[in-house]
DNA sequence: ACACGGTATATTGTTAACAATCAACTGTTT
DNA sequence: AAACAGTTGATTGTTAACAATATACCGTGT
C-alpha cells in the first residue's frame, strides 16, 4: 500500500485518473519493468516477491498476472506460477506489424469525423507526455506512451471493437522494441501523424502509421 | 464448491484435464451462459449473485470476471463491476471475420508441417467433440466446440504468438453468432477443413477456412 | 548404484472478514 | 420546489489465514 499509494495522491487529481486501484497500479509497474526489460527472458515470477516488493496483499499481484497473462505478457500453468513468454520471431512479428496496421487504418477511415474536442484533446495530452517520455531515458515510458497515443486515436474513432485484440498484438511487440535509438525521431513521428489526423486527409494518415508502425 | 468439484471429479482422468481450478470451471460457464445468450444485452453481473449460484467464494468470480473482461465478453468499470458488452456493427464484424481469416490462414501456411502425431489427434478430438455437439441443440457447446476445433489447428501449428488476439476477435463474433440453422452443416464443413489438413493442401485449407468462418 | 515411496517445503488456490467506495435516499436550507 | 450535505445500504477492493497441490529431498529396498 505504501509506495503505490503516494504515487496515486500525488497524480491523484491533476491527471486524469490513471490508476484508480492497487491492481491496476501493480499490473502497470509490472508491464512496465516488463517491457524495461528487467526480467529476463523465461524468468518464472513470484506472487509473494512482488507482493513483499510492492508492499501489498497477494490479491492484486495475482490478479495483475491475470491479466498480463490475457495481455500476452505471461504464461500461465496451474499451480505452477507464470513464467516471461519469449518474443516472436521476425516472420511473426511482420505479420503482427501488418495486422496493427491493418486494425488502426480501418479503425481511423471509419471513425475519424468523431475526432473533435475532448477526443482529440486526449489524443494532444498522449502526445505530451509523449515528448516528455522521448526526451527522458526511460525505455517503458517511450514504449506506453507511444502505444497510449494510438490508443487514444482507436478510442476516440469508436474502434472499442478492436482495441483489446489491438493491445495484444501491441504487447508481443513490445517484446522486441527495437527503435530506442532515436527517441526524437519517434516524437516527430507521432507529430506528423497527428497532424494528418487534424486536417483530416486520410491517404496522409494511413501513410504516416506506415511508416510509424514498425 | 458443491457442484463444480462433482463435474471436475466426474471428468477426472478421462478427458485431458479441461479446467483444473474453480477459476477455469466458473470462468468456462460463464462464458458459455455469455454465449448462449442467457443474460440480457448490457445486463449488469454481481459478483456476490454468482458466487452464490455456483457455491464458491466472490474470488474465483472475479478473477472470471477480469478474464471474460480481457476475452472481450464483458467490460469494466472500477468500483462498479461489470456489464454485457454490446456486439459489434455488421462493418466491424465484417472486418473481424477478415482479420480471423488473415490469421488462421497464415499460422496454417506457416506451421502446417507440424501437424501430425499427438496434435493431429488433437484436433481430431476436437472434431468429434464438435459432432456431439452438433447432434445435441446446446448452442453454447457448437460455438465453444467449433472454437476449440481451429484453435486446436492454430496451437497445433505454433501459432501461439497469435491465438490471444484471436481469441478475443472470435469472442467478439460469438456475441452475434447467427449460423444456428444448420448444425449439420455446420459440421460438415470442419469435417472437410479437416480432411484439406490431412491431405496438407493449402489451397483448399484457405478455401474450406474462408467458406467456414462468416 | 538405481528405482521407488514417502515426507517436507515451497507455492499457488480459495475463503471469509474487513475496508473503501459509490449510488440512492433523506432531511435541511434557501 | 430546488439544490445541497449528510447518511445509509449495497457493492466492489483488499487482506490475511487456511487448504490444496506440486516439486525436491531423503531414505529404503532391491
Amino acid at each position: 500500500m505504501s509506495v503505490l499509494n503516494e504515487i496515486c495522491k500525488s497524480q491523484g487529481k491533476r491527471m486524469a485518473v490513471i490508476a484508480r486501484t492497487i491492481r491496476e497500479q501493480v499490473t502497470n509497474q509490472i508491464r512496465d519493468d516488463l517491457v524495461a526489460g528487467n526480467f529476463p527472458d523465461g524468468c518464472v515470477l513470484r506472487e509473494a516477491e512482488l507482493a513483499k516488493r510492492f508492499g501489498v496483499s497477494r490479491g492484486p499481484i495475482r490478479d495483475a498476472f491475470l491479466q498480463l497473462t490475457q495481455e500476452g505478457f505471461l504464461a500461465y500453468e496451474a499451480n505452477r506460477g507464470v513464467r516471461l513468454r519469449e518474443p516472436p520471431d521476425p516472420e511473426n512479428r511482420e505479420f503482427i506489424v501488418s495486422l496493427r496496421i491493418q486494425i488502426e487504418t480501418f479503425v481511423i477511415r471509419k471513425g475519424l469525423d468523431r475526432l473533435h474536442g475532448n477526443v482529440l484533446l486526449a489524443v494532444e495530452n498522449a502526445l505530451r507526455e509523449l515528448k516528455v517520455a522521448c526526451e527522458g531515458d526511460d525505455v517503458a515510458a517511450v514504449a506506453r506512451c507511444d502505444m497510449a497515443f494510438h490508443e487514444a486515436i482507436l478510442a476516440g474513432c469508436g474502434g472499442d471493437d478492436f482495441i483489446l485484440a489491438w493491445r495484444q498484438l501491441c504487447s508481443r511487440m513490445l517484446l522486441t522494441y527495437t527503435r530506442l535509438e532515436d527517441y526524437q525521431q519517434v516524437f516527430s513521428e507521432h507529430v506528423e501523424l497527428l497532424e494528418a489526423v487534424r486536417a483530416g486527409k486520410k491517404q496522409a494518415i494511413v501513410a504516416a502509421i506506415k511508416s510509424n508502425i514498425r
